[in-house]
RNA sequence: GGCGGCAUAGCCAAGUGGUAAGGCAGAGGUCUGCAAAACCUUUAUCCCCCAGUUCGAAUCUGGGUGCCGCCUCCA
């Protein structure tokens, strides 16, 4: 099966054909770190991190760059308020991004490259645009100039003369078309800077990602994604400048954008000061929890956020764990059959939800569709469970199924288990203890002690359930 | 002004020509001392409105209405 994904290039789904067979790269736009992320940057981090694993579930061997700004004028203004070095700043909230992003189970990278530590590629880029008649130096900045690039707007799909009539820019007289971005900008005083052919100064914003998607992937690579926001002027200056300076060759080969959260119909971002923090919103919600909230919605669909949409994907979630728990658990009360396994419903229902799974998967990573197939799996599991006859094998394989499809998503499905080792043993003990003490209550037809126990277990965190088969208890 | 997107049940959300996935909430039932979890049944004659194309449209076309984004730093 072959993955069709929305290129914003041409606007419209293609099959996937990476530059070599069996293998993917992709380049995505990480954060400005001047601030812990907020969670529209969480949804760019989850979903291409969503893409990337699927790719690898497919078979690919996939090299994920995703870098971070380290030096910009938000890094300058920010470190400047706080009295502090701007790159002390960005290492600050480079280490913090690790953080967050663990909780919400991104994967690490394989390439972390920092703007900083590329500044010599970038100069070289400049340079060479500089050549050949691309760019322009004027008095230590030094410009694209936009018309000699042929293709310019063609990933935002406007025209230079569509972008001069709505231009609201304030036209710097130095430009010698409104247009023209910076490459290179001179130093100010009490700036960051580097030395370079045209003086000191630093780098503009978008040529960092072309100088480190080239460098670590080269020309033509495959997915290139950010967010939305990004397209215009960003990914489409990247364009520009690397395809500018490459002979002919194309820079990225696929363009991915996600849409946006919007609190209360409106954008979440910086600017607008209605963003929320993934590290505030990880006091009330679990990064699993936050995860689910965020694939739950295709990627290109705009996604409203509020507390209540976290309750609902909470509970979802829970319905999935609890699959594998109740699963799991009547794993562990039958003994491995020796018989040799037959085809069952479960069987087919596992097999079932993976093609299901890999079919909206394979269609421009539709998560949210693909949500179906781990909740129709888990009814299955669980309907199987109220049956007398239960093959073992069966319900491990559906199980793994699920546990497996729902971790190609990112999802750990294993229930809570916080503590281990010998805290473990003795929070066994305890419980034993308390619900033998329970049990007694029960026994003696003393529900308040019975009900009080339950309750006060559950404000705790340790959920009591009582079946048929006795009591039961789980962290959570 | 230019460019683009969206509108599906109480809520969230798939579905882009063949007769409405899934989740949350709700209702009834099973189980339970009660609960929880789980299971079973049930919940949109209809997909913003109006025209049109078609044997057939939520899905295509045209026209409305509403909302949003980009064009300035932003995921």
């Amino acid at each position: 099966m072959t993955i069709r994904l929305f290129n914003s290039l041409t606007r419209s789904k293609e099959e996937f054909v990476p530059r070599e067979p069996g293998k993917a790269s992709i380049y995505a736009c990480g954060p400005t770190t001047y601030n812990y992320f907020h969670l529209g940057n969480a949804r760019m981090l989850v979903v291409f991190d969503m893409v990337r694993r699927y790719l690898i579930s497919k078979g690919y061997d996939v090299t994920y760059v995703q870098n971070f700004t380290d030096v910009d004028d938000k890094i300058i203004k920010r470190a400047a308020e706080e009295g502090c070095d701007p790159f002390v700043l960005a290492r600050k909230y480079i280490d913090e991004y690790f953080k967050d992003a663990s909780a919400l189970q991104i994967l690490p990278a394989d390439v972390h490259p920092k703007a900083t530590e590329h500044i010599t590629e970038m100069i070289d880029i400049v340079a060479k645009l500089e050549e050949k008649g691309l760019a322009y130096n004027i008095d230590g900045d030094v410009y694209f100039a936009v018309e000699k690039f042929p293709g310019y707007g063609k990933l935002s799909g406007r025209s230079l003369e569509d972008m001069q009539a709505g231009a609201r820019v304030e036209v710097d007289e130095k430009k010698r078309n409104p247009m023209d971005f910076a490459l290179w900008k001179k130093a100010k005083k009490g700036e960051p800077f580097w030395e370079s052919p045209w003086g000191q100064g630093r780098p503009g914003w978008h040529i960092e990602c072309s100088a480190m998607a080239l460098k670590y992937l080269g020309p033509g690579f495959d997915i290139h994604g950010g967010g939305g926001d990004l397209i215009f002027p960003h990914h489409e200056n990247e364009i520009a400048q690397s395809e500018g300076c490459l002979d002919g060759e194309p820079f990225a080969r696929y363009w991915m954008h996600n849409a946006f959260i919007t609190i209360n119909q409106e954008k979440m971002s910086k600017s607008l000061g209605n963003f929320f923090l993934v590290r505030d919103v990880l006091k009330k919600f679990s990064g699993n929890v936050i995860r689910f909230y965020l694939l739950g919605t295709h990627y290109r669909s705009p996604l409203d956020f509020d507390d209540e949409k976290l309750v609902m994907a909470s509970k979802g979630l829970d319905r999935l764990k609890n699959s594998v728990r109740l699963a799991q658990e009547a794993l562990a009360k039958v003994l491995p059959d020796e018989e040799p396994f037959f085809e069952d419903d479960l069987i087919a229902a596992a097999r079932l939800a993976r093609k299901s799974f890999e079919e909206a998967m394979d269609d421009d990573f539709n998560s949210a569709q693909a949500y179906s197939a781990l909740f129709d799996l888990a009814r299955e599991i669980n309907t199987y469970l109220t049956k007398e006859i239960k093959q073992p094998f069966a319900l491990t394989e559906a199980c793994n199924t699920l546990q497996e499809l729902g971790q190609i998503l990112g999802f750990d499905l294993q229930a809570e288990d916080e503590i281990s080792g010998e805290e473990e043993g003795k929070l066994s003990q305890v419980m034993d203890l308390v619900l033998d003490i329970r049990k007694n209550a029960r026994k003696n037809k003393d529900w308040a002690t019975a009900d009080l126990i339950r309750d006060r277990m559950k404000e705790i965190g340790i959920v009591i359930e009582d079946t048929p088969d006795g009591v039961r208890w789980y962290l959570k």
